[in-house]
Order: structure tokens, then sequence, then C-alpha cells
DNA sequence: TGTTAACACGAAACCGTTTTCGTGATTTTT
DNA sequence: AAAAATCACGAAAACGGTTTCGTGTTAACA
């Protein structure tokens, strides 16, 4: 890279100290206006930028944010970057994106990492391993380090941090009653493994839809996906069973669901409903289209960024973590037109 | 935040001075076992961690890498991020992601904010406003202070950089090809304003198809879609003329033709065919699934990450820009099964 | 005319680390 | 026993800025 011109150049070349080019630059009324003028000139001919590790440096602070996701080509979770970056941009910070890829271990080393003084603060959504490990070591160092996190959707209570969730019993609840209010009786749940926690908090609003109506919840009906092995397959198996509806927690599922349903001659909405979570382009283009729970990853995204900034800047010694719930709603599309 | 440990507060506890400190840390030959044995035990207990902005300053690089893209809520874009990335930690460097959001100003303004020292190169696919604009100052400043760039899928010749693109004319032509083998006579194209140029060259690759087949090609087949108006009616006019089958430059653009033949009541694949370009989930899952040009997003992600540390870490003077075509292929899918 | 204030600028410390070059104290060599 | 080599460590500069605190010069005031 070609040589950088710095204030120490200009300085030189100019025959004045390095604090008066400072002081020039900044305009500063210690400096007479013919030496700010000819500095100033100066460093725009030469188009003087200032080194910014230098001010970070200085400063202590870098005004960048470290994000981390367990993945990126997913509708929610590049929905909520575009909330993150928005807002950090806003506030002059920017953002600096790692992958889990849902593993533990890269999870330990991003945050490893970037806990260096790389950045000012982190946002973190939980690698699915890790949920599974229970070993939350890392995030608990970073909290006693004093380092500002804020955790997303996949969040653990025992992480003493400021948190942005979704209302997941609630919209597990809305999306199951929304299923029963269309006649529907035998509703299938395709769901995660239990130590993801919004799925378990989904079912639990299944569940609450399905014993208000008085019926009882049927295991036969539940299934727990395993991503690791064929996600069709499981699928399928819920199907073996006399089902008229199914509430999957994510997209993919939902257009999986739906798929077999008409595979199996099921005419969806009509004799079959079929409801999904994340309102992303799937649900939007499959035909039908499906109804969904939007979960407002753009909204979580910048409340996220907005808790950390400002914890970031708030010298205040005593604080207590935040807990921010966003509420969902129903989306309603073609999937779930009700059945005359 | 904590006050963190440094070197100082190491040296100032244990009675030495900060260069002993850092040889000790590093195991250097100089430094007596004790001393060392002493620096390291200490540094373990409190847990210290080399400050990386002073390290940066230091070695004057960041170790990260800018990558700036026009919006990242797109199947393409986000897996194009997975490649940067992986191909990022492999050599030890971090990424920090901004977007244009498709806005000039903006992909002016983050370009300055980046290249202050911040980022050791970047890495940009340009947004659609300056593409139009034809304004390329940002990039040829960029690239005459020699701070290490490379553009992909959406570059501009103009720019002297490193350069990342699919095969866009054969892909084009491969798409058009594969409808008129399907006996396919009146194919529709629906792309891009001419600025984009990946829309332009992708056109190029349809006209040269239906020229070898002594096709020639009719204007009021091509629609080129404005997003800042209604897409989907833009896309129905085209449906005003008799058409038989469909090329669309994007995979939002195909699932909307389908959608669309299919209201008209046209069978897709027996009477209409659809061909898009991003091998996406709304391709996928969409039913019938939608036979695509994959894009190779992860790969050319990876490319482009290689090809810009290479720039930055080789400090040979002469360089002369490479550009990497990454050949795209088809992926067969329902939507344009053989007509029997 | 002597004192004081305002002005315009520079010296130096600081942020946290690395690295070159001393240097005094041992140890080895002759 | 004197010279040379080795050892174990420290001082200081450097990366590129900012900022506090002088300080010499001039202008204003008594």
């Amino acid at each position: 890279m070609k040589q950088k011109i710095t204030i120490k150049t200009i300085a030189k070349e100019l025959g004045v100290s390095t604090s008066t080019v400072s002081k020039a630059l900044k305009d500063s009324h210690e400096i007479s206006k013919e030496t700010k003028d000819k500095i100033q000139a100066y460093a725009n001919l030469y188009n003087y930028k200032p080194n910014s590790l230098a001010l970070q440096l200085r400063n202590q602070k870098t005004k960048v944010i470290g994000v981390i996701l367990p993945k990126i080509v997913h509708h929610f979770f590049s929905t909520v970057i575009m909330g993150i970056e928005e807002g950090a941009i806003e506030k002059g910070y920017h953002i600096m994106v790692c992958f889990s890829n849902e593993s533990y271990a890269k999870e330990v080393e991003t945050l490893k990492v970037l806990s260096n003084g790389s950045v000012d603060g982190l946002i973190v959504s939980i690698a699915n391993e890790t949920l599974k490990n229970k070993d939350f070591k890392h995030f608990t160092d970073l909290v006693s380090e004093e380092i500002p996190l804020v955790l997303f959707d996949r969040v653990v209570d025992d992480i003493l941090c400021d948190k942005v969730v979704v209302d997941d019993v609630g919209a597990g609840y809305k999306a199951t009653k929304h299923l029963l209010d269309n006649g529907r009786k035998r509703i299938a749940l395709i769901t995660t493994p239990k130590h993801v926690n919004v799925g378990t908090l989904r079912r639990q609003g299944y569940e609450k839809a399905l014993i208000e109506e008085y019926i009882k919840t049927d295991k036969n009906l539940i299934v727990e996906i395993d991503e690791n092995s064929d996600v069709r397959k499981q699928i399928e198996f819920v199907f073996n069973q006399e089902i008229d509806g199914v509430f999957a927690v994510n997209e993919i599922y939902a257009a999986n669901a739906m798929r077999i349903a008409k595979e199996k001659g099921l005419n969806v909405p009509k004799d079959f409903s079929v409801i999904g979570f994340t309102d992303g382009l799937i649900s939007e283009y499959s035909s039908p289209s499906i109804t969904t729970i939007a979960q407002h990853g753009f909204t979580m995204g910048k409340q996220a960024v907005e808790l950390l900034i400002e914890r970031i800047e708030k010298e205040t010694e005593v604080y207590s973590p935040k807990k921010i719930v966003i509420s969902s709603n129903l989306k309603l599309r073609e999937s779930t037109k009700p059945s005359s």
C-alpha cells in the first residue's frame, strides 16, 4: 500500500509541530488563521485522513460492534443484520460480522478474538451446539470482564446481560389458536430438539392453545427435527398419523410439510392448513403462500444494537440487565384460508 | 468496561520492565526461565490478552477486510458473505460488513470511512445507483491510494482492480438454449435496467442463443424491471404477448412470472417453462420448483477473498489486475421438465 | 514604563505493544 | 589474571494521533 500521509508528514513539510497540525485540523482557536489555512489546504490537497487505529488506541474505543451469528444464509438472521447495521451506522458505529456456523468451538474462538479490544461490545445469537452443551463459560467470562453484550433470539437466562427476544410462547399460541379457529383438530407440531429454547417456548404456546380447547397433546403429532439427518423423512413421519394441520417452527419445515401434504393428495388449505415461523421469501412465494408468524428481525436487530450502544456509552456502574420482548404477529396467507 | 490488564500493569506489579514482559510472553531466549515462568503465570492468572489495537497500530495492518454489499437479505449476497468469511478466517482475517443499500451516497461514505486504516483491503459489489450514475471516482481514488480492492458480481471495467464475476453471457446463453431445447419458441426475458451490467450481459447470452436458432429477438418480449414501481405489474405486461417460456435474471422475477403464468391458467411446465437465476430457496421450494442458473456465490466469495489477501500480502510493486470468471451451471428442476 | 493578559505555538506525555540496541554482571576462554 | 563472550534485562524509539501544560512574543492596561 502507498505511504499514507500523516500529521507528522504535514508538520515536517510545513515546518510546524504535530500539535499545531492536530489543532489546526480541528479548527482550534489556539492557532492563527493563516497557519490554519495553510495546514488545512495542505491536508486537503494531499487528502489527509486521520488514522483510525491511532484514534482508537488513544480513545480506548473502536466504535465497532462485533456480531456473531449462527448462520447468515437465512432470512431471519440476515434481516436482523440489516437492523443491527442500520442502528449502528446511525450512532456512528460499524459492525464486524462473524459466524459460528452453529459450532461451539468456533463460537468460543470468535468470542475470544473479538474481546481483545477490537470491538466495544458484542451482539450474539447462540450456536445450536452451545445450547446443547450448555457450556456458557465463554459468555459468563465476557460478562465478568464487563464487556457489553447483548444476546438475541437464542438466549439463555444464566448469562447476565441484555437480551432481545420474540414472544415465542405467545407466538406459538397465536399460531396454534389460529389453526384451531379454522376448525383444525389434529395439529402436528414440527419443532427443534429441546435444547433449542426457542423451539421449546413455541411448543409451550402450542400446548397452551390446545389445552384451552381441552385437547390433549398427542406425542405422536410432535416431531423434533434433527438437522443432521434427512429433514424431509422426519417430517413425513408425522403424516403417518391422521392430521389436518401443521405448525412448523420455521419456514423450511413449513414448506416441506406443505409439499408433502400436497403430494399425499391433501388440498391446502381446504383439507389441510399450514403455518410457519419466520416471514421469509419461501412463505411468500410458495403456492399456496404460507401463513407465518412474522418475527420482526429488523426490529430485533435495531433494538439490540440500541441497547448495546446505550450500555457502551453509559458509564453508570450499577447496571441491571434488560430483556426486551418483541411481540410477533400472524401474517395471514393462503395456506390457512378458512376451510368453508 | 473493566480496567484491562496490560503489559505495563504486569511490569509494574512484578518489578520488571515492559520489554521484559513482552519478551517473556513470547518465550524469548533473552529472558531467564524463572522470570519467564513468573511472568507467564501472572499473565495467565489475570487472563492477559494483548490489545489488538496496539498491535494493529504497530504492525500497520489490521487483519480486517472490509466488505460492502448492496444488500444482505438476498440469497446470493448472503452466500457470498459466507464464502468471504470462511476464506478470511482460514487466513487469520476478520470481516467488517457494511451495506450500501443500493445507494450511491452511502457507498461513497462507507468507502471513505473504511479506507482510513481500519481495514487492510476491501471487497465490494457496486450499488445500483452508482452503476446508474456511472460515477466511480470513489473507487478510482481507492485504487490510486493503492488500497487493495476486489470487485465482484457487479463490477465495472474502468476500475483497475481484481474482479470476480460469473460468466453472465454464458449463463444467459445456457438458460435460453435450455428453453429452446425444450421446444419453446417465444421466450420472454425479464431483466434489469441496462445500467445493471449483469442484466445486460445475461441479455447478450439470451440474444445469442436466439440468433443461433434464427429467431429474431422481439423487443416486446423483453421487460426491464424498475424496482421502484410495482414489479408484478411490469412482469404481467409481458404476458400480454403470446409466450411459452420465460427467462428471468433473478429468482424473485422468476417466482413472480411463474405465479402469473399459473394464474393465467398456464400449466408449468407442460404449457410454459420458467427458468431463473440465483439458486435460492424460493426456486427450491416453490411449486413446481424452478430451474435456475446456480451462481456459486460461496465460491465467488472465497475466490474474492483469496485474491484480496494475496494482493495484501504480496509486496510486489508491479501488479496487473486479475479477473476470475466463475462458470455457472444449470440446476434442472420441475419448471422446465421437457414438454412431452 | 512596568505589569499583565492574550496570542500562537511547541514539548512532552499518553494509549499498548514490539524491537533494537545498550549495559552491567557473570562466565568462559586464553 | 586479563580479555572475550554470554546472559538477563532495561531504555528508548516507533506506530499516529490528542491534549495538557508550558513559554516566548506581542498587545493592552495602569
